[in-house]
DNA sequence: CGACGTTTTTTGTCACGGTTCAATAATAGG
DNA sequence: CCTATTATTGAACCGTGACAAAAAACGTCG
């Protein structure tokens, strides 16, 4: 096991050998996960992936189903830390829309751009053993409720169309983000312009 | 192996014993596959689920593979004819919004009525060995091709708002619908009314 | 250089799941 | 009823993949 004390104290500069292992396992079983799914995810895929022999991962995970754990709840916290960061980044007098169309670039930007851990939590996340999903859930959770609250704000504004349910429109409009991460991909153009269209696509579906 | 006499000519007025009970694997396995995704899917799963021995589903399917493979393409089959059936009753004056709203109404009915099929090409279309998924995605490609054609009639109109790409609406409005799958449930309420929400969302995303 | 802690590989065990096959049960036709 | 065909099962085979244990390699510091 590696020292505690690297690992909370002052790390050496850069990461510890170790801990940059570490998160390369992570990673590759991010990768693997995303393509091949929960059960067609084998450690020997996520080894070679990481370029280490698959009894290696045991030194640094306890077990198959720990570091998937992880991966899922490291990428559900990442998505809405993201998010949160985004939003703390409007400046305070912004408009409901404003911020919805925030949240829609940064829905977008780290599902495609960090697509390994996105991708693996939504493919994954809903058919999952419940012990392995749990703290992701959690997580998605705390997403869902920050869009609640987007959603909420419009309506609050008076701007939400009154023949839109708050609950339905929301997950239409989160799956439909969600799903980019099923089609999209650098050959269809530019991210900026799937970001563009989805904005209007968006606002326009919730707003009068 | 049945008679083929039975199979081609007049069946027995309903279907034969042999055929129900490939019928029943079927629809057992796109159960097991809608929850478990494909590595997950157990022959033990669907052979429990269909109330028979595992080694019973080799009378009627050369291998797991195969019975998998059918699951995908009757299912995607399934999508497409169901689509242009609805769109053939529509009176032949419709405008291009009453055929997609057409269109959303019965990708979701069909999507949460018969979910497992839905449900299991969904979630596996694009995560197969390519052996699997092909003849599925020759239908998916051309359920994709009506939904083409039904946004170029849009634009055709006139009414398609200019900041909307077509290819890049489209597959949003599709992400949108297929997750569904992943949240929607008869406890959000009656299908009705995510029906018609997703028909207001949907139209007032594409028009003026 | 050499001893020690860390990291990685080698080797082996075990359970599980797809598949086969011979044997048996149900069923229909004469 | 009896027999031929259809349908189903139980037992066994076999490859694979998670995991354990121990040995080897690596690096570092005295």
């Amino acid at each position: 096991m590696t020292k505690n004390v690297v690992e909370d104290d002052e790390q050496t500069a850069t990461k510890s050998k170790s801990s940059r292992t570490r998160e390369r396992l992570l990673d590759a079983a991010a990768e693997v996960l995303s393509r091949k799914g929960f059960s067609g995810t084998r450690l020997s895929d996520i080894a070679e992936q990481a370029c280490v022999q698959a009894p290696a991962i045991y030194y640094y995970y306890p077990s198959r189903e720990d570091l998937i754990e992880e991966v899922m709840f490291v990428g559900a916290a990442a998505m809405r830390t993201h998010l949160e960061a985004v939003l703390a980044t409007l400046p305070s007098g912004s408009t409901a829309s404003e911020r919805i169309a925030a949240a829609v670039e940064a829905h977008l930007r780290h599902e495609l751009e960090i697509s390994a851990y996105s991708h693996a939590i939504i493919r994954n996340a809903n058919q999952l053993p419940e012990a392995i999903s749990r703290r992701a859930l959690a997580e998605v959770s705390a997403y869902n409720d920050i869009w609640r609250g987007l959603v909420a704000d419009l309506q609050a504004s008076g701007q939400l169309r009154p023949d839109v349910d708050p609950p339905l429109a929301r997950m239409l409009v989160l799956g439909a983000l969600n799903w980019t991460a099923e089609w999209w991909n650098p050959d269809r153009g530019p991210l900026e312009a799937l970001i563009t269209t989805a904005q209007s696509m968006v606002l326009h579906a919730l707003r009068r």
